[in-house]
DNA sequence: TGAAATGTTGGGGCG
DNA sequence: ACGCCCCAACATTTC
């Protein structure tokens, strides 16, 4: 059997465990693409820290695909079955295969354009790859989607080791005919300024850096992954969230790679129960969750929380996004996203805590907000991390379970390097005073050059205060919910 | 994957 | 010796 297949590259930009390509590369020639459709993510198209991000790693793809043969035609369109159509008449292909994706308007797209390939007789077919499993294949007993984290966990581990990956193909066959491609530089990826300088310095794209940040990650010790990775100002956690987020490296690579390290350090059993695959976990959660509940982006899965007494202030929400709340552990996790277009997981934690509880800003502008700066936004991923801090997602942290940025600070922070390598302006300080500038006696501050309300913000709120006014609006919030019902 | 408020216990100082 | 108070440490409840 000998055909041409368009391989249609998306959030899977990379050759080994890849079943789309691996099945075309199988019985014939490959047609690499690239479709570039902002206006195809249901509003949700990639932020500026995505788009730089995608510009490397499309450089790096198209690279590797070279080196076995083969060239990665890039197109601009936001009309992705028009485009397919015409390749696959310039290109004489008979066939056009693609690796699924789980957010709600691409699976909407990718089942409306399979339809229609095959309403013209051409071959369509999708494959798994960026999930251990399928978010349809957990199911509780009533039939119905899980809500809560260490059941739906629990029932993946029913359903088995998923497959081992498959090796990159070694060798591609041109087509006939070569589509011709727009230049990588037309998407205007790049931003004009110099903000990409920060996140080249902190990341390198692309599969074979992906690859190297497993090998590396998994030869270290599982339980120094669970001491470590709270705390902030060490490299304690794998880094791997935004090679997996555009599938530079897929689940199931991750998931071998760790079994095969702990197996070979004779650690039979207990890697499966570790805590780094217990967050990878939360991945496969966070992507069935928005598979059965779609509106979760755009709305809280609990409905009350639709009546929550938000205060929209724009001041403080500058304040917060530039990293200038004058609580040291949250001004250094935002300048730290700002910089390197990443944060600490525990930092996310109470910097988002913040926004929604201290601050009473909706968590939607906070998502919004990573959206666009984070290396690593994943709809999925986002949306349950907003929806758990905020208190209003399925198996989140309950409203009133509200952080204190002073105690989370001193507790993963200790000797403060985190804060100071973030927020400078604060570094001279001693440590007894660094997570809390305002309560420092005026000499300490003078010593260390530290002058409130100038080189340092004093605090936004008062947290003691804040913390009440946020447990009172959600006593309002439900007092309407009781009203309305 | 929290924190604060409240309750309980037990040891030591002291009249 | 005994009861009382204070307080730290720990446990439980509440938000």
């Amino acid at each position: 059997m000998h055909m041409t297949t368009i391989v249609w590259f998306r959030q899977d930009l990379r050759l080994a465990d890849n079943h789309a390509l691996s099945a075309a590369a199988a019985t014939g020639a490959v047609i690499a693409v690239y479709l570039f459709a902002p206006g195809e993510e249901g509003g949700w198209e990639p932020g500026g820290a995505s788009r730089w991000w995608l510009h490397r790693s499309l450089t790096s793809l198209r690279q590797s695909l070279r080196e076995r043969g083969a060239e990665l035609c890039i197109r601009a369109s936001d009309d992705s079955l028009a485009t397919l159509l015409a390749l696959v008449r310039e290109c004489a292909a008979t066939r056009v295969v693609w690796n699924r994706r789980y957010e709600p308007a691409s699976r909407a797209r990718d089942a409306r354009i399979k339809s229609a390939l095959r309403a013209r007789g051409i071959i369509a077919e999708s494959y798994g790859g960026a999930l251990l499993h399928e978010p349809w294949a957990a199911r509780t007993r009533s039939g119905g989607p899980f809500q809560v984290f260490t059941a739906f966990w629990r029932h993946l581990s029913t359903l088995g080791d998923p497959e081992e990956p498959r090796p990159a193909p070694a060798q591609l066959r041109a087509p006939a005919t070569l589509p011709v491609s727009q230049q990588l530089e037309s998407l205007g990826l790049l931003p004009a300024h110099d903000w990409p300088k920060g996140l080249a310095a902190a990341w390198t794209p692309g599969e074979s850096a992906a690859l190297a940040r497993l090998e590396e990650f998994s030869c270290r010790n599982l339980e120094d992954y669970a001491l470590e990775r709270d705390r902030p100002a060490l490299r304690g956690t794998s880094r791997l969230s935004p090679h997996l987020h555009f599938g530079e490296i897929g689940p199931r690579q991750v998931w071998h790679a760790i079994r095969r390290s702990a197996q070979r350090q004779g650690r039979h059993r207990s890697w499966r129960d570790s805590r780094f695959l217990l967050e990878l976990g939360w991945r496969e959660f966070a992507h069935h969750l928005l598979y059965h509940f779609p509106h979760t982006p755009e709305l809280p899965l609990r409905a009350g929380f639709e009546r929550f007494p938000w205060q929209l202030d724009s001041t403080a929400f500058a304040a917060w996004r530039r990293g200038a709340t004058g609580y040291p552990i949250v001004d250094a996790g935002m300048r730290e996203l700002w910089q390197t277009g990443w944060m600490h997981n525990r930092v996310r934690m109470i910097a988002g805590s913040f926004l929604v509880k201290d601050l009473l800003l909706p968590w939607g502008a906070g998502a919004r907000w990573f959206w666009d700066t984070l290396v690593d936004a994943d709809l999925a991923s986002n949306t349950l991390g907003w929806q758990w801090v905020a208190g209003c997602g399925a198996d989140a942290a309950p409203f009133f379970r509200i952080f204190n940025p002073l105690t989370q600070g001193v507790r993963f922070d200790p000797a403060g390097a985190y804060v100071r390598r973030w927020v400078p302006e604060l570094a001279a300080l001693p440590d007894d005073w660094l997570h809390r500038p305002w309560a420092a006696p005026a000499g300490v501050l003078r010593a260390a050059g530290v002058r409130l309300g100038e080189t340092y913000p004093h605090p936004l709120v008062e947290h003691a205060a804040a913390r009440k006014s946020a447990l009172e609006a959600f006593a309002a919030m439900n007092a309407r919910v009781e009203e309305s019902r």
